[in-house]
DNA sequence: GGAAACTAGTTCACCGTCTAACTATTAGCA
DNA sequence: TGCTAATAGTTAGACGGTGAACTAGTTTCC
């Protein structure tokens, strides 16, 4: 394998490994690999925050709900216990985002009358329009983050990943 | 390479791919990766958060400023600026996690008389005895997040996001 | 049929962060 | 030297999130 620059974390990692020089408990590569993941996914919110704040129409907030609300199976519709799920957020902080969305026009907020507690949620064709505005934007920002790996190495990380994820699920 | 289950990412994406079956622009393996990235540091921050709360002397945000105020150079002492660029918050956010730390006694706060602007940040007694206290439960929550993978996988997997890091810092 | 338990959504008070404005001090330079 | 610009830290106000309490509607089961 060829020699790798080092990052900003291997110094780092390096400096605060300096303390525990003979401290077996201390793991360079799980504290490099957690940081490294908190790096990239800072960089991934700020520019996301960067792009809706140029754009002033819609937070990122309001934007990934109406995301998770738009890749419902047909028929799109959702309770706003379903959308805070999926967003992982609270239901409180699901009732404010839906505020937001509906005061835009972007969603309805209409009572189910099959079951008169539940609300269901549903895009408008402004909100169905801001969406596939926005979508593609996004996954463009998303593939420049990772643009360093190859196909090849995407998947790899994958397999990694989706090992550390099978432990923690399962 | 062998077969390999599939977890929850796998099913979003695969939903999520449906919609664009003939969109040459969504990337699977970009999306799946940073889902992943996203679950890891979530699951990372609710048990230091969990951990926290229930020893009840303190709060994960402060141990963490706690904590890069102790790994700095000897003498170990930092100005709030230093500390908020390091923990990246704003100095704002930096004031009154001191303000928080100063009242429990675990860190001073004392004018730079060098420099009239500048404020010393040194930690007490206290709060080295603190640190010392969390900071391998700490490392160990940390490895039992990613214990799924051996120590060759974590390498790799830290050669594959040093990519990613090089690249976004370049 | 009706009381008790559960469920869906919202409201409320609090927290930590952010941006922007402000105070105090130091550095740069005509 | 003395005005201007830059820097360090704090304060004020807004925002989005949380957990707990609350309202309303539904299910369970004797």
């Amino acid at each position: 394998m060829a020699i790798m620059e080092q990052d900003s974390v291997d110094q780092h990692v390096a400096r605060w490994a300096a303390f525990w020089k003979d401290e077996p408990s201390f793991a360079p590569e799980v504290e490099g690999a957690l940081v490294r993941m908190n790096f990239i996914q800072r960089e991934a919110r700020r520019a996301d925050a960067a792009a809706f704040a140029e754009s002033r129409e819609l937070t990122s907030e309001d934007y990934k709900t109406l995301h998770v609300l738009m890749i419902q199976p047909w028929p799109i519709e959702a309770t706003p216990a379903q959308l805070a799920e999926a967003s992982k957020v609270t239901r409180a902080a699901m009732t404010s985002r839906l505020d937001r969305l509906v005061a835009a026009e972007l969603v309805t907020r209409e009572n189910d009358e099959t079951d008169r507690r539940r609300v269901l949620i549903r895009p408008t064709a402004a909100g169905r329009a801001m969406w596939s505005k926005y979508i593609f934007e996004g996954m463009a920002r998303d593939q420049r983050l990772l643009r360093a790996l190859s196909h090849e190495e995407l998947v790899q990380l994958n397999g990694l990943l989706r090992k550390v994820l099978l432990d923690l699920e399962g």
